[in-house]
RNA sequence: GAGGCUGUAGCUCAGUCGGUAGAGCAACGGACUUUUAAUCCGUAGGUCUCGGGUUCGAGCCCCGACAGCCUCACCA
């Protein structure tokens, strides 16, 4: 004879571990069906959020009387609400079921009681499991011990759950299971489903500023057949009806540069670039990149857009400018610092920025090989070893040596400084911006400079001979910037890696 | 690419000197009509990541592989 209760005793093969935790939530789902419910459920209309019903407590009428001579609590009438969420905790207590469920706005408690729900509902309830999502008809009063709770007139099955959910308290710890499951890391980890929906409103934010600045929004091909813009190894792919390679792209300059010469004045980008390169905490090989193009700017435009977007964005998320990150305590209050690359070359290494002997004594005591090295290389590697990681911030460094950024335009009247400058905070650099070069015989040469004897996939810039004919027909003075989408998410979320801030970083395939 | 750390039940973690596998949550059975990490009694659940080796004996020691994390290197 079999235990019709144990669904171990059905089976004549042994079940192991999770297979038994499986077999009892298929058996729930089983009897749920028996009832003539469906257990994957069906539209459920008329709902509020749980965040909106918790701001109904206000709502909820108590009788004065009551009575203290029994100990009978005073009576309390609340508004009838109806709520669904999924089954986050729950409590059996004899007769009655203790449930906390959880939407994308809150948790809340539901109260169901054998004698204060049909026997069908009471029925339904034995079948419930932690995962469950259902629907309920109740009126929202408040518990003895005052938890505001929904107590249940009306149960609605909508969605079984066949996997165990983790620990209820710890949930996931495993930063590989937590990206790999990400579902599961937004309902059971604190603040990770917050980060997610901070990271739209982060990006909405800057979507309005630049609206507000009419700028236009386009989107470029993400297949491309010369993968250029950057200095970054492409993905390759294959095209078959056209039997071509192509790249992912791994900027999107050279295209928006392009309608900058047909003339959309104002324009940019938000959307994905590919980098076959490493992956660390600060690195994911997909990303997303902002760039933005104005027609009759310079960098010292962009520098304040920058600034305007970060500030805006904080604002939208409804965070004060001090910003916890890490360890560290970050101030965005604008203006943020403005520093030329030389004042802050002297201030962290104190050698004036113009004195050679001391530069390559100064490398030569820290053990640069130094060779043949340009001055100004020998330089930005000194700056990139002791100045970057020291910047704070957030800072502006403006005003580079100019034979370390080709593909900028020099600063009108001094033609060894590019206008050029990188934000950074907390020794990371969160953006990129230029004035940008338009002369087409310039950028010709420097691209066939920097591809002489290099390895194809090393080289800094690609020649795009369309890119450079669209210069030839004119590409208006501009200002151009670059920021980490990832990055500045990021900073404003509190988050220390890239991969808590990117949904499904890239991993490593399961294996099986 | 180099080094370090980690991998034990569905989840979170213990596991001493090398002596044959433990807890909490989750699950199953039972008690309980205002609980809230509910509580109490009982039951079941293991390819100790994988493959070798040493040993009478390996979760533990050695070698290798796989995966993740950290540091460094690389990195418009």
């Amino acid at each position: 004879m079999t235990e019709p209760n144990d669904p171990l005793e059905n089976d004549q093969e042994r079940l192991v571990g999770g297979e038994m935790l499986e077999a009892s939530r298929r058996e729930k789902l089983r009897k749920i069906e028996a009832m003539g419910i469906d257990p994957w459920g069906s539209r459920f209309d008329g709902h509020l959020s749980i965040g909106a019903i918790r701001a109904k407590q206000s709502e909820i009428v108590v009788e004065p009387a009551g009575d203290c001579a029994t100990g009978t609590p005073p009576e309390q009438h609340g508004p009838k609400i109806r709520a669904a969420g999924r089954i986050f905790l729950r409590r059996k207590k004899g007769k009655l079921i203790f449930m906390d469920i959880r939407d994308w706005t809150g948790q809340i408690q539901l109260f169901v009681g054998k004698n204060q729900v049909r026997e069908q509902d009471w029925e339904l309830a034995q079948h419930l499991d932690l995962g469950d999502i259902i629907g309920v008809d109740g009126e929202l009063r408040n518990t003895r011990t005052g938890e505001l709770t929904i107590f249940v007139e009306q149960l609605h099955f909508l969605c079984k759950s066949i996997e165990t959910p983790p620990a209820k308290h710890k949930g996931l710890t495993d930063p590989e299971l937590r990206q790999r499951r990400r579902y599961l890391d937004l309902i059971h980890t604190d603040g990770s489903l917050e980060r997610a929906l901070k990271r739209t409103k982060i990006v909405q934010s800057i979507r309005n500023t630049l609206a507000r600045q009419d700028f236009v929004e386009v989107e470029g091909p993400t297949l491309h057949a010369i993968a250029g813009g950057a200095a970054a190894r492409p993905f390759i792919t294959h095209h078959n009806a056209l039997d071509i390679d192509l790249f992912l792209r791994i900027a999107l300059e050279l295209h928006l540069k392009r309608l900058l010469v047909g003339g959309i004045e104002r324009v940019y980008e938000l959307g994905r670039v590919y980098r076959n390169e490493g992956i660390d905490a600060r690195h994911n090989p997909e990303f997303t990149m902002l760039e933005i193009y104005q027609a009759y700017g310079n960098y010292e435009t962009m520098m304040d857009l920058t600034e305007r977007i970060i500030v805006e964005a904080i604002e939208a998320t409804g965070q004060p400018f001090k910003l916890a990150w890490g360890d560290v305590e970050i101030d965005f209050t604008p203006p943020f610092q403005r520093k030329t690359y030389n004042e802050l070359f002297a201030e962290h290494t104190g050698v004036a920025a113009d004195d050679e002997p001391g530069i390559r004594a100064l490398a030569e005591q820290i053990g640069f090989a130094q060779r043949n090295k340009h001055i100004d290389v020998v330089k930005n590697e000194l700056f990139e070893a002791k100045v970057e990681d020291a910047l704070k911030g957030p800072v502006f460094v403006y005003d580079y040596p100019a034979s370390i950024c080709p593909l900028t335009k020099r600063k009108a009247g001094d033609p060894a400084i590019a206008e050029r400058f990188e934000l950074f905070i907390e020794g990371m650099e969160l953006a990129n911006a230029y004035t940008e070069l338009n002369n087409p015989d310039l950028q010709e040469e420097l691209f066939s400079r920097q591809l002489d004897g290099l390895p194809e996939e090393e080289s800094m810039a690609k020649m795009d001979r369309d890119f450079l004919r669209a210069l030839r027909h004119g590409m208006p003075p501009a200002g151009g910037l670059g920021v980490g989408i990832d990055r500045l998410v990021m900073l404003l979320t509190g988050a220390t890696t890239i991969r808590e801030v990117i949904l499904f970083p890239l991993l490593r395939p399961e294996v099986e």
